[in-house]
DNA sequence: AAAAAAT
């Protein structure tokens, strides 16, 4: 084995891919040093002179000249430049009415395309135009291009994005939805100063969208909608000098918004946000937060939103928490573990402030879609503490997540892979950290994040609080629980893994001609079901055959592009679409309120996805029932799971026309297929501005705006 | 088999 792996060899010819490999050592840019011209990593692209450096004008007249990063933050920082400040500031919302006047600069450089290139390597806009030349031979297109791809027109930021399918929609081509999204959101850097001032002003359309994209099924979504009216208020944004530009009200300026917001509540399946009063708040005395002993602005922010019964993990934890007692929590998203553990860290933070790249809390979540929801949840809460938060995920700018380390964060909450990335740049140091959350750990240990993990673990000091919440405790969480947390209270929302309460299982052994019809009768149902499959492949058949049945039906899984996902999921969370068939991809991190049966049309690969699955079922409180269809060869195994996943529930012999099967909800199907030109209206109801077959650039330009594109590349039907 | 996390 000597003479291992001569492809290996062959495919590493090249010295310098050793060099571009991340084995490099990163330069902490962060602190304004340019790499040297011999460094592995920012090497890569050779300087080009001040001259020829394309130029880009700022809105004022003055050139820009595409100055390298390194210089313009160092340079502008204590001069009080604004990106640095803005940034800072915009968390608190003391910004907005200055963005205008940087639009010109940073705006630029990102609209420019590219922006993010810039940040990342430093080089500045020349060399962002090299390597778009290098890869694309395209120069100007490939850079829009890679622009998108970087926002997330990249599936990897499906994720992040999650319920936020809507959003790239509407990007299209756009930027402005990527800005939002990053946490650098807040960053107000677009030179479009309503969108900013809307997200945070609390503009109607904005809001929504922004729950769109967290998916938000969970809870907290109706708190975040009107979150952001509160917190604005906070004594902090007075002390920024904050003024509001826009109210609650829309001015004329926003038409156009308005007009993306009437297409986006089509889509939207947040119905509506919990109003928020911004009216002083008593806080009643049987207030079950204020009795678990939180501070009372904390309670009081909640009980502005209506929220003043803890849920049962909340009420679990929080003491213990606020003791500052090692936590091990089991329980689902939708559980309200956010809050769970959010809140005594929050409460424990308040009256400090970090220093500069030294977070006091961190918060390491599995993924980029549950990272925005734990800290859009948190938000106001953070807010109305004092504090200041972050939100560091890849796809985000580094330049924002850079500069609000360096401004000084209190909580972080991050993602593996950024957060090690951004160790090892050193703009951020963990050794102040006092609490440390893992949540979904089970998850980050599926993912293969244990090394991160453990990683980011060994650089916080010890004796801090570790806070770990995990649906299951197997072997990659216990290693985590026995390393790092030290003589842990464990709550779990119930004992049993699976079960929450108001959980039905059944598990129904079927013979498998029966497959078909048994499938669509459970899911012909009122109300909203999503049948898992195991494969792509599989998920696109049962679609089809349940559409061929009378059910409304639609397909989501990783093989479809973006688009096509958003369009999906849109029509099913508005409902019109009710059955959503699905492969695990929306096991986990999908959140959808209103799902009353979950079908497993093929078993599980193992107890764990059952109860990830069933997890999308029985949300907050509601009720919900998970029927497995077993084939015979695979009683043993559903067994076997059942038993694992902590059921009560055995597998059962069924038939169509059993009682079994209408317990599970099941209703005949009319047998009548559904149109396949009706079902792609129902996918997506507003072709309206696309009559020209092929589409003109008229077309294309408002078409493209909104919807990534999906459904125009096929052919059209009907 | 599918999905996810840094580029």
């Amino acid at each position: 084995m000597p003479a291992k792996n001569p492809n290996k060899k062959a495919r590493w010819s090249a010295a310098e891919k050793a060099a571009a490999s991340t084995k490099g050592p990163k330069k902490p840019y962060h602190r304004g040093q340019k790499p040297a011209d011999d460094a592995p990593r920012g090497a890569k692209r050779p300087v080009r002179a001040a001259e020829d450096r394309p130029r880009r004008v700022r809105k004022d007249g003055a050139e820009d000249q595409g100055q390298r990063r390194w210089e313009r933050r160092e340079d502008t920082r204590p001069g009080g430049f604004r990106s640095d400040d803005r940034r800072s500031d915009d968390r608190r919302g003391g910004f907005r009415s200055d963005d205008r006047r940087d639009g010109g600069f940073r705006s630029d450089d990102r609209r420019g395309g590219g922006f993010r290139s810039d940040d990342r390597r430093g080089g500045g806009f020349r060399s962002d135009d090299r390597r778009s030349d290098d890869r694309r031979g395209g120069g100007f297109r490939s850079d829009d291009r890679r622009t998108d791809d970087r926002r997330g027109g990249g599936f990897r930021s499906d994720d992040r994005r999650g319920g936020g399918f809507r959003s790239d929609d509407r990007r299209g081509g756009g930027f402005r939805s990527d800005d939002r999204r990053a946490d650098d959101r807040r960053g107000g850097f677009r030179s479009d100063d309503r969108r900013t001032d809307d997200r945070r002003g609390g503009f109607r359309s904005d809001d929504r969208r922004t729950d769109d994209r967290r998916g938000g099924g969970f809870r907290s979504d109706d708190r975040r909608g009107g979150s952001r009216e509160g917190f604005r208020r906070g004594p902090r944004d007075e002390r920024q000098g904050y003024r509001p530009r826009f109210d609650r009200e829309q001015t004329s300026q926003d038409h156009h918004q308005d007009a993306e917001a009437e297409r986006m509540e089509a889509d939207s399946w947040v119905s509506a946000a919990r109003t928020t009063t911004t009216e002083p708040v008593t806080v009643a005395e049987d207030n079950g937060f204020a009795a678990l002993g939180l501070p009372e602005r904390l309670v009081e922010r909640l009980a502005r939103e209506g929220i003043s019964s803890p849920f049962p993990i909340q009420e679990a934890t929080i003491p213990d928490a606020l003791a500052g007692k090692d936590v091990l929590g089991r329980g689902q998203t939708g559980s309200g573990k956010t809050l769970a553990f959010g809140l005594p860290t929050i409460a424990r933070l308040a009256g400090e402030r970090s220093k500069p790249r030294r977070p006091r809390a961190l918060v390491l979540v599995p993924t980029r879609e549950l990272a925005m929801q734990v800290s859009d949840s948190l938000e106001p809460l953070v807010h109305v503490a004092g504090l200041r938060h972050k939100l560091v995920a890849g796809g985000l700018s580094y330049t924002g997540q850079i500069a609000a380390l360096d401004k000084g964060v209190d909580l972080l909450i991050a993602t593996p892979g950024r957060l090690v990335d951004l160790l090892d740049r050193e703009a951020v140091i963990l050794d102040s950290i006092e609490v440390t959350i893992l949540d979904e750990a089970d998850h980050m240990a599926d993912m293969g994040f244990v090394p991160a993990v453990t990683r980011v673990l060994d650089e916080v000091p010890e004796g801090g609080q570790r806070l770990l919440f995990s649906a299951t405790l197997d072997k990659g969480v216990d290693t985590l629980v026995q390393r790092y947390l030290v003589d842990p209270v464990t709550h779990s929302t119930n004992d049993a893994t699976a079960s929450v309460d108001t959980m039905e299982h059944h598990i129904l052994v079927i013979d498998p001609q029966h497959k078909k019809v048994i499938t669509a009768e459970v899911a012909n149902r009122e109300g909203r079901t999503v049948v898992f499959c195991r494969t792509k492949l599989g998920a696109d058949r049962v679609a089809l055959q349940l559409r061929e049945s009378g059910v409304r039906a639609a397909a989501l899984h990783g093989g479809l592009t973006q688009g096509a996902r958003n369009k999906v999921l849109g029509a099913f969370r508005t409902g019109r679409i009710p059955v959503l068939v699905a492969t695990d991809v929306a096991a986990r991190g999908i959140h959808v309120d209103d799902v009353s049966v979950v079908l497993q049309a093929d078993p599980p690969a193992d107890h764990k996805d059952y109860l990830h699955r069933a997890g999308r079922t029985a949300r907050a409180g509601e009720r919900g029932t998970v029927v497995t269809l077993a084939l015979p060869h695979q009683r043993k195994m559903m067994e076997r799971m059942a038993t694992d996943a902590g059921l009560e529930a055995r597998p059962v012999k069924a038939a169509p026309g059993d009682e079994v099967l209408e317990a599970a909800g099941a209703a005949p199907v009319s047998g009548v297929p559904i149109d396949e030109a009706d079902f792609r209206k129902l996918l997506d109801p507003r072709p309206a501005r696309r009559h020209g077959g092929t589409g003109g650039p008229r077309g294309a330009r408002t078409g493209g705006q909104y919807r990534g594109g999906g459904q125009r590349r096929g052919p059209r039907h009907g």
